[in-house]
DNA sequence: GTATGTGCAAACTTTTTGCACTTCG
DNA sequence: CGAAGTGCAAAAAGTTTGCACATAC
C-alpha cells in the first residue's frame, strides 16, 4: 500500500493527515506480523523521528475506531493491531504466540454458503473468521 | 458438572484438590459467560470465603496450562476464561463485548473433512475455531 | 485561526512475583 | 512431614488520561 493509498484512506474518514498517523499506518503494513503498540513505537522510533507512546495509542485507538485497522487478541496480556487488507484468517499458535495469516476463498465460499441456508438465530453475522490453532512445521 | 467431576479433573492432572481450586473452577462453569479474573475473584468472595487476587490469577494459569480451562481473548483488555467443555465456537458483539458459545457439529464435520483433504502446508492443525462476528438481537 | 492532534508524565488497570505461611496427601 | 498451594503486598506491564503545546487544513 503506497502512502497515498493511506492518505486518501485517512482523509476517507475524515481524519487528519499527521505524520504520526502515516507513520502509524505504515508501520501496520511493513511490520506484518500483528504487532503490538510497542513493536510499533519502536519500528517509529528506529526508522523516522520521535513518538510518544501516548500517541501511538491515541492513534491506533482512532484507526480501529474508524475501522481502519483491527484489534486482535491472543492468548497472551498484549494487545496486537492488524491492517484490514482482506478476508482472512489466522494461523495462532499457542506455544510460540505466532500469528500468520491465512486466506482461503474457498472456506470463506463454503461458510457464507452454509450460513446462508442456515442462520444463527438471534444473532446477526457480520463476518466469519477461523482461527485455527496448532503448531507451524519447520519451514517458518 | 459436579464437584466431585471437578474434583476428579484435578486430581487426573496430579494437582491437589484446595478449596481455591474447586471453587474458582466452579465459579467459572457457573459465571459462564467467559469470565474475567476479577469476576471470578468476586463471585467467590461474595459466595464464598475469601480469597486473594494473586491466588486466583496462579490457580487459572494452573488450569490453563493443564489444559483444564482456556483463556479466551476478545478486544477489549482482559482476559477471560473458559471451561473446556466441548467444541463449541463464538459469537461475539464487539459491540457490547460479549461472548456466547455456540455449538454446531454440521460445521465443525465440515471443517474437518475440507481440512482433511487440503491441508495447510507448513502448519499442523490442532483445533478450528469460528470467531463469528456479529451482532445479538433482541431475545438475548 | 481553530479544531484536531501530539508529547509528556502521571495515574490506572490488569497481571505477575517473592516469600513466609499453610495445607493436602 | 514435605511438596504444593495460598495470602499478601509490592512491582511490573500495558494502557489511558489531562493538559499545555503544536500543526493540519
Amino acid at each position: 500500500m503506497k502512502l497515498a493509498e493511506i492518505r486518501n484512506k485517512l482523509v476517507a474518514k475524515g481524519l487528519r493527515v499527521s505524520p504520526q498517523r502515516l507513520s502509524i499506518f505504515e508501520a501496520i503494513i511493513k511490520l506484518n506480523n500483528h504487532p503490538t503498540a510497542d513493536d510499533i513505537a519502536e519500528f517509529i522510533k528506529k526508522d523516522h523521528s520521535n513518538i510518544a507512546t501516548g500517541t501511538v495509542y491515541k492513534v491506533l485507538e482512532s484507526l480501529v475506531s474508524n475501522g481502519l485497522i483491527k484489534k486482535v487478541k491472543t492468548e497472551r496480556d498484549v494487545m496486537r493491531y492488524d491492517a484490514i487488507l482482506d478476508i482472512h484468517h489466522h494461523l495462532y499458535c499457542a506455544e510460540s504466540d505466532f500469528i500468520k495469516d491465512y486466506y482461503n476463498n474457498e472456506i470463506n465460499e463454503l461458510l457464507s454458503e452454509y450460513f446462508k441456508k442456515n442462520g444463527i438465530p438471534g444473532f446477526e453475522i457480520e463476518d466469519i473468521k477461523l482461527q485455527i490453532n496448532g503448531k507451524f512445521l519447520q519451514e517458518d
